[in-house]
DNA sequence: AATGAATGAGACTTCATTCAT
DNA sequence: TATGAATGAAGTCTCATTCAT
């Protein structure tokens, strides 16, 4: 039998880790079954362990997936050719984090906040995860140093503590967004605002 | 055994809870099988569903435990006599984390990320969590007030947001504690007092 | 402590017995806990322990009371001066089970349909079971003979086997009753005379 | 393994409620564990939970295959050319609960029994016993008329009623044949005989 | 490559019985 | 004798993974 292409290999694993996304939006990693994901990828159990070896396998390719999309927002926000403020960093990153949520197939920031349960448990997916916050606070600390140069943060300021707390306000948004519901990036921004006038 | 008194009864729960804790600290919810909380606990199954009805109820409490911790920190900071400065605020509950963070029976902020992506599940978890959340946003919001009337805050700000940003900021440090590691309340509150400035 | 009189142990006894049959007459031998006839005896479980030795011990009690408030019925009605026709002595019967149906603590008849079904797997209560219903077999046989001698029952008929027939209508009423819930003592009599007229 | 065919799947729940069947004859069906089923199968726990969701499904199973045979016995001995008389009807059930009793898979009355006592505790199984029940005295009721019309039977008799005695006769011959053992068809019908002559 | 029935270890929970007080 | 908390074996069911077809 012809092997497949890579490509069709590829598609095939996207479409079984957006299945089983929709399924851990719904149900959290540990109570979606790999029957569910097999499930709703509507394939049969072999064929997705053709595509990833365990269960396992496709936690981390989801937690990948949900964490990774913001990570690589800001970037070449450092390499802007006008000043960008911090508030205005915040404001895309949440903006991004508000279209995930309102993505078709599921809420991806409940898959997100999975995945950070599942760091401290999977020290691959740990590595996976703390690799992307890494990569988006790397991102906050290259806005904040432009912005220090811009005369828009004291020059007093550690571009890295800074970025610490820049990252930080992220988490704390999405999940007051999915537990309290009733933060927008609007408001959220404008406290930030008012706090650093 | 004659009847129990109602606070050695209380007692044996905060013994099981405890128990459950330090499992769930290492594994997780749902790694932590009801065998290894017994176990943990050293007591018999019967003894430990005696105090508890399920597994769904022991989790719970544990999660009611590691998110009320810093709820009622800043309940009476409001009426303090002498004006509190967000920064303030932040470091105490940062600090506390920290405590709770090297706690012996284990990392409780580990158990807090848990309650989280469980509070996404169960609708009693999530009560408990978004609960814990409101009070400690509340507190924030009542030292926003404050501040603003001792001119600490800009009296433009709405001290709703301004709150939403704080409480946002605390999941952020918890989180880039357990899984970046490099983090310190005195590094993040630089940070915030770098930003405010 | 003084030993507690052998009446007062045989009226504990009883008030165990008809805790357990009420539990019994709602859920079956096995549902039953004895959790649940504690309870309902308003004991402990010690206490209820004191008097028998083992769940099995209480089945039989319940199971022989069960069974036998039919068996002594048909005792001396051969020793009647008048007549009696077997359709009389069915009625007696019947009317009896109908009583026990409506006993304020529970429809004992539910009890004996757990009786037979136990009786098949637990020698003790089979010996129980099989005991009262031969007595009450017994029973129809002399009235049958009677029957016979007064000239109600066709001199060719073998007493024993009628007394198999008689018998054999007794579980039918009870089950037509519970099952099907439109039999009563009266129909049932009516079609037994209208079959033998 | 491609998908099992229609046919082949019904063989297989056949196969288990057998062996359930033949574990219940012996040790009723609370004794019986899903392990003993699952053995006397020959299979996996997994593969009999593919054919059942539970226990209890296999329960009614059992129930219905146990009470379901003499239900359809007499459904077309009323449309028979020649008369049928009562005496007759209840040999050919009696018939049939004998070749039941002697089933080389184990007494199958005895399971009838076991299906009475849970009919009284689970609303799904009382469906399936009485629905059968009925159908067995309506049965006893079509062949009543016809025998009424034969001049068999008493033109003032309600066959209804006749019908209530004739069906509860049956269960009276399981019940001594289990309990006392010297009960034959021949010897109760002789005694049907005997009463009706 | 695909199928999906089968596997079986292991999870949660119950409950008859005991025994220290 | 009475109490009732504790015991722990045993029961039901799930589910990640495999492999014959």
């Amino acid at each position: 039998m012809p092997k497949i292409t890579a490509e069709r290999r590829a598609a095939r694993r996207d479409h079984i880790v957006a299945a089983g996304w929709r399924c851990v939006a719904r149900e959290g990693f540990h109570k979606t079954t790999m029957a569910d994901v097999i499930n709703e990828a509507g394939m049969s159990a072999g064929a997705v362990y053709g595509y990833f070896r365990s269960k396992n396998e496709i936690i981390k390719a989801i937690s990948g997936l949900a964490i990774g999309q913001v990570a690589d927002l800001l970037q070449d926000m450092g390499s802007a050719t006008q000043p960008v403020s911090l508030a205005d960093a915040l404001q895309t990153v949440l903006t991004h984090i508000a279209t995930m949520a309102d993505h078709e197939d599921g809420d991806l920031t409940r898959v997100g906040v999975q995945a950070w349960a599942e760091s401290l448990r999977d020290p691959d997916i740990h590595a996976i995860v703390s690799e992307r916050m890494g990569q988006l606070r790397a991102g906050f600390e290259v806005v904040a140093r432009h912005a220090q140069k811009d005369g828009l943060l004291s020059s007093d300021a550690d571009p890295a503590e800074v970025a610490q707390v820049m990252l930080g306000l992220v988490p704390g948004f999405a999940l007051q967004r999915l537990l309290l519901g009733d933060v927008t990036p609007q408001s959220y921004v404008a406290g930030f605002r008012a706090l650093t006038a």
